[in-house]
DNA sequence: ACCCTGACTTATT
DNA sequence: CAATAAGCCAGGG
């Protein structure tokens, strides 16, 4: 079977890891800091294939509007802004994470 | 090769 | 703020 560029998600996940707690970044930042601006939905792929093991914080990645990406109601979303308030983050009451306040990798870099 | 789809983003209406 | 459109990269039928 064909496998998905390993070395890519490697060097995805390696960035994903330099989030400190109780910070966020978006898939766009993500992309960016590995060296692949625009290849935000890479990350999401990336982030996809990890193992359910894994240690990698990969609840710290949010979108660009500061929402959780996964889908409405999914034990994937319910745990992923679990993990992000017992950090520390606030969610707005309309569900969103204030970017200003929580971002971990400015846009200038 | 073609088309649809997705843990995305930005600009426009 | 919600709906659209267009750009983006890659997987899978």
């Amino acid at each position: 079977m064909t496998y998905p560029e390993p070395d890519i998600n490697q060097r995805i996940w390696q960035i994903v890891a330099l989030i400190p707690r109780g910070k966020v970044a978006t898939y766009g930042d993500v992309a960016a800091q590995a060296g692949m601006p625009g290849a935000a939905r890479r990350v999401g792929r990336a982030l996809k294939h990890l193992p359910r093991d894994t240690r990698i914080p990969w609840h710290r990645v949010v979108n660009a509007q500061g929402r959780i990406s996964l889908a409405e109601g999914s034990a994937g979303q319910y745990t992923q802004r679990e993990r992000l308030e017992a950090e520390g983050i606030a969610f707005q009451p309309n569900g969103r994470i204030n970017l200003r306040e929580f971002r971990a990798f400015s846009a200038a870099g």
